[in-house]
DNA sequence: GCAAAAGTGTTCTTGGTACACCCATGG
DNA sequence: CCATGGGTGTACCAAGAACACTTTTGC
């Protein structure tokens, strides 16, 4: 492993999977099944492979251990975790990805992971493995911060929404409440962020929602700023 | 260096440190001293040591090869690059690091560099080794980003500088032009921003301006847009 | 008709833009 | 007094906040 200085080392990618389920930020996880750390909870990931960069092993690992397909979903970059003695089995350094996700059948478990699933934020985060509380805390912020600047939000919703859904994604992501009447005129105003589809959607009591799919724009300007 | 999969590799630092020079965005280069790319400009950096996590890896190199002080100077990972042929020597991944300094004295080379010198960043990006052209560019855009939304602004003054000074900064870094009259009055609204010092600082012709040091604030809140 | 949820209009206020004007210095 | 640049005041307008009201469904 080492070398003159140590030099050599493994990378390995984690990966911060956010979605909205249930009404609440619930982040993806798996029981490691492996020591160190065997049995407790962990964010998905890996090592990185000898002919791939670091976003293709994101989307590998991603794959192997919860069977959800990337193709599609936004992923990023949020950090790099580098302190010497962060992992028990030697230097390893980890790239920290962000990607936020549609609320997708449950995870079956895969390759390394005994099992993955679905947790709220608010209860998985002080009780995982290796450095992982912090890296989903630090995540979980970017997030956070994306739905003021970005149209990131619409990523948390499947192909056809409608704009009330969209509110309560940035209700749930951000812990407050958004003036329905105000946000719709604000979405409606900004250019390329949604698109019409022209059908409705039907509910138990109410009137039924105009069904919109995301635009082309990414950038949120103006922003949208938490209260 | 390779084993299973390959997955032992090196992990090198490059550091993206921009300054405000002649009325000019500037980047920090060195001309490289070895192999490969000998005699070409690179940004400057080196590996990640057995003892040290990124941050310290950045800081460390800074000194070595630029004879700058990180201490004070912001320094944030700016981005992972890790084709698997984007070093000739083998398996390498870079983490970019952004920092913004002050007009500072021009560096003197150091141990691996050469030469370290400013130069304009539209000259600059175009003819460095490895993928720094690229890496240079992410990190300038990520630089004007900053501006809009923290106060980083004032990393590229001195410690007392004017609120001429800090406009100018604005302008070089966007290219654009700030309105002076709106400008004051945005960066007097703006609480912590800066903080004023009771002196003034006399110049060749006009009105001496009132100094003031950076204050307590880091996010800009509302943001400074580019028109 | 009534409850429930979507969506519109209206007012108020805040903050950006444009620009006229005043202030403080050196020569 | 004039040139040069720093700094303030004011009028206008666009966009966000608050909230009354209308629309469209199921029962």
């Amino acid at each position: 492993v080492a070398s003159r200085d140590h030099e050599y080392l493994r990378l390995a990618v984690d990966l911060v999977i956010l979605t909205v389920r249930e009404e609440r930020l619930q982040l993806l996880l798996i029981k490691r099944g492996k020591d160190p750390f065997k049995g407790q909870d962990a964010l998905p990931g890996g090592f990185l492979r000898a002919d791939e960069n670091v976003e293709q092993a994101a989307g590998r690992e991603l794959q192997e251990e919860t069977q959800l397909n990337a193709t599609g979903l936004h992923l990023e970059v949020a950090g790099v975790y580098s302190a010497p003695d962060r992992d028990p089995r030697g230097r390893i350094v980890s790239v920290a990805f962000l990607a936020l996700a549609p609320d997708l059948p449950v995870p079956t478990g895969g390759s390394d992971a005994q099992a993955a699933r679905w947790e709220p934020v608010e209860s998985a985060i002080g009780k995982l493995a290796f450095d992982h509380d912090r890296i989903a805390t630090d995540a979980v912020e970017r997030a956070r911060g994306h739905l003021e600047h970005t149209t990131l939000a619409t990523a948390f919703l499947p192909e056809m929404f409608t704009i009330p859904e969209l509110r309560r994604i940035y209700e749930v992501v951000w812990g407050t409440t958004v003036d329905p009447r105000n946000f719709n005129r604000k979405i409606a105003n900004t250019e390329g962020f949604i698109e019409p589809v022209g059908q409705r959607r039907f509910q138990p009591a109410g009137r039924p929602a105009a069904l919109y799919r995301r635009g082309p724009a990414t950038d949120l300007i103006p922003p949208m700023l938490r209260s």
